[in-house]
DNA sequence: CTGTTAGCGCATTCAG
DNA sequence: CTGAATGCGCTAACAG
C-alpha cells in the first residue's frame, strides 16, 4: 500500500545543516540579504547554493507570510469570467504580476452581493498585498476593512468611493459620443441606441455618450429610440426587432457592447436588410467577433493591455509606499475602430 | 501624515480573551470542531461568536497552512489565457471550486518550458493542495516532485505520464473521425485538413480521427491536402488559400479548430465563393465566433463545464484519499454541432 | 467540557 | 562576517 509523504520536506534548517552554516545565513543568502551588518562571503553563499539544489529546497511560502506579513499574492475579484473582456483584463494584469514576483488569485463573484461580502472576508483571511477589481457592489466599508488591514485596492471602472483607494476609467462618455456623432458625419439624424442596464457604470456612461452626440448636435431625444436592456446575447437581436418594426424606423444604431451590436446585426443582416445601407450598426468593445462578422463591426477598442499594466503599476506604487496614498484618478483614452458597419 | 496599519489586527487569543475563554477553544468553535474528547456548550459557542463579530476576527490562512500543511488552494496552470477556450475551462473549475472552498490560484506559463519549471517550484513553494493542467510540458520528474509534496495533480488532454496523476480527455479522434464522416455523407471525396501544430495532442488527435475516416471509407491520402499549421488566426485564410488554388481544389475542408475554420470560411467567402455550396468547412471546439459567423459553423462541441466539475471531482477525491490513488482515466464525449457550413 | 503546552518554518533582532 | 534566540498565529495532543 503505497503511503503519502514518504519523506519530510526539507527546511532551511536542513540546508544549513548540510551547508554547515546556521540557519540564519541561508535566509539571508536565499533572500539576497546584504549590508547593514549583514555581510557573506561568496564561498559561504556558494555552499548554501548547493545545499539548496541538493535538497531541492523550496521555502515554504506560508511561513514566509505569517513572518513578514507579505503574501506576494495579487487578489482579482471578476463579476464573472465568462465574458470576452474578463479573461483578457486577468490575463495582462497577470502578465505585468509575474514581471513584480506576484501570484495572482482569483474570486468570482457572479454579480452577488452576497459573494462580493465572502470574497472581501477570503482577501483579509488570505492576507493578499493587494486587489485590483472592476466590481461595483463594494460598499465603503469593506473597502475601509481592506484598506485597515494594509491591502492595496485599484479599481477599475467606478467613481472614486474611497479616499485611499485608486481609480482607473476609461472615457467612456466620450467615445460614445464620437463614435455616434460618426454616425451623423455619415448623414444619419434618426439614430437609436440599445443601451445597456443602467445599473452598471459601462451602461450609464455610453448612454450619457449618446444623449450628449444628439445634444451637440441639435438632434431631438426620442424615448423610442432608446432601448435599455441587459448585456446578453439574445437582446440585441430583441431590440433590433422592436427598432426595426417601429413606424419610422432609425436608420444608424450605437449598441452599448458588442455582443449586443453582433446580434443586432445579424438579426438586421438575417432579416435580409444591408448594413450599413439599410441600417448603420457600431458597438462598444472591440471584441474578436466584431472582426468576424460580416460586415466587420465599427466600433470602440480599449487597449485592455494599458489597462492591466496601469492597473497593476498603480497597485504596486501603492504597496510599496510606507505612507497610505491618497486616491488617483487615472483616465485611459478609447480609439474608435472603423470598420464596415457604419 | 497617514501611515499605515494603525492598529494591530485581532488574533484568536483576542477573541479568546473577549469571550473569556482559551485560545484553543475559539480554535475548535471556528473550526467546528465535535466528538472526540472536544464538547463545546452552545453557550460558548454563541459567546466566542460574538467576540469574533466585536472584533471582526478573521483567521490568518497563512498561520493555519503552516500548522496543517493545507491551503485550500487549487493551482491551474493555463499555457495561454488569451484563447477562447480556457477562460472557460477556468470559469468552470472557480465555480466548482468554489463550491469545496477551495480557492484557485492561476499560473501562465506562455507555453514555455522554462516558465513551466518555475512555476512548479512555485506550486510547491505556496504548498498548494492541488493543480489542474493542461500543460503537456510537464516532465515524469516535474510530477514527481509535486506528488512527493502531496500536492494532487489532474491533467488535462495528454496520456497518462504519471502512474499517481489522473487524466482526463476528450475523445478527439472519434469526433474528428465522425465530423469528417459526415462531410462524406453529403457527398464530399476530396476532402482537406487545415491541420493544426503535431506538437500538441489536439493537432495530433484531430489529425488522426482524420486519416481514419479516409481510411474507413476508402478514400486515398494525399499529401497536398493536409496543412500542417499553428492555431493561429492568420493561418486559417492562408492554408484556406493554398487550398484552393490547388489544380484540383478539395471540396470540403476539415479545420482542426474553429479559428482556424473561421478563418479559412471569411477567406473563401470574401473571395466570393459559395459555402457550404462550392467548399463546405467544418471546425473543432465550438467557440462563441462559430454562432456568429456566416454561414455558421458546423464544429465540434466539447462541454467545458462538465470537463471543470469532473476535473475538480477527481481532484478532491484525490485530495481527499489517505492512501496514494493510482492513476485514473476519464474520457470524455464531443458532441457535433451540425450548423449552415456543411 | 475546557485549558496548557508545543511547534509548524521562516525572518529578524541582537551579540559576537 | 556569522550564529543563537525569539515569535508570527494557529491547531493538535494531552491533561485535567
Amino acid at each position: 500500500m503505497t503511503r503519502k509523504s514518504t519523506s519530510r520536506r526539507p527546511t532551511s534548517r536542513d540546508v544549513a545543516e548540510l551547508a554547515g552554516v546556521s540557519q540564519t545565513t541561508v535566509s539571508h543568502v536565499i533572500n539576497d540579504k546584504q549590508g547593514g551588518n549583514i555581510r557573506i562571503s561568496d564561498e559561504t553563499r556558494r555552499k548554501v547554493w548547493e545545499a539548496v539544489e541538493a535538497l531541492n529546497y523550496r521555502p515554504i511560502t506560508a511561513a514566509r507570510t505569517l513572518r513578514t506579513d507579505r503574501s506576494n499574492l495579487l487578489a482579482i475579484i471578476v463579476p464573472h469570467m465568462r465574458t470576452p473582456f474578463q479573461p483578457l483584463l486577468a490575463a495582462a494584469i497577470q502578465e505585468e504580476a509575474e514581471k513584480e514576483d506576484l501570484e495572482v488569485i482569483i474570486y468570482h463573484t457572479h454579480d452577488e452581493l452576497q459573494r462580493e461580502r465572502e470574497t472581501v472576508d477570503a482577501l483579509l483571511s488570505r492576507g493578499v498585498d493587494g486587489l485590483i477589481t472592476q466590481t461595483y457592489l463594494l460598499s465603503t466599508e469593506d473597502l475601509d476593512r481592506l484598506v485597515q488591514a494594509d491591502i492595496a485596492v485599484v479599481i477599475y471602472g467606478t467613481n472614486p468611493t474611497h479616499p485611499f483607494v485608486d481609480n482607473i476609467m476609461h472615457d467612456e462618455v466620450k467615445a460614445a459620443e464620437e463614435v455616434v456623432s460618426h454616425l451623423m458625419k455619415q448623414g444619419h439624424r434618426r439614430i437609436a441606441t440599445i443601451a445597456g442596464p443602467q445599473t452598471t457604470w459601462g451602461g450609464r456612461l455610453r448612454k450619457q455618450g449618446y444623449l450628449n452626440a444628439l445634444k451637440a448636435h441639435g438632434l431631438p431625444i426620442e424615448d423610442e429610440l432608446i432601448r435599455e436592456t441587459e448585456f446578453k446575447r439574445g437582446n440585441g437581436a430583441k431590440a433590433m426587432g422592436e427598432l426595426l418594426s417601429l413606424p419610422e424606423p432609425p436608420t444608424a444604431v450605437f449598441a452599448a457592447n458588442d455582443i449586443l451590436a453582433v446580434y443586432a446585426l445579424l438579426y438586421a443582416i438575417d432579416s435580409g436588410l444591408s448594413v450599413p445601407d439599410d441600417v448603420a450598426i457600431v458597438g462598444f468593445d472591440d471584441i474578436p467577433e466584431a472582426t468576424i462578422v460580416r460586415p466587420s463591426l465599427t466600433t470602440v477598442h480599449k487597449d485592455i493591455d494599458l489597462l492591466g499594466t496601469t492597473a497593476v503599476q498603480m497597485l504596486i506604487e501603492r504597496m510599496n509606499s510606507e505612507e497610505l496614498l491618497p486616491s488617483r484618478q487615472k483616465t485611459l483614452d478609447c480609439e474608435i475602430i472603423y470598420r464596415e458597419s457604419a
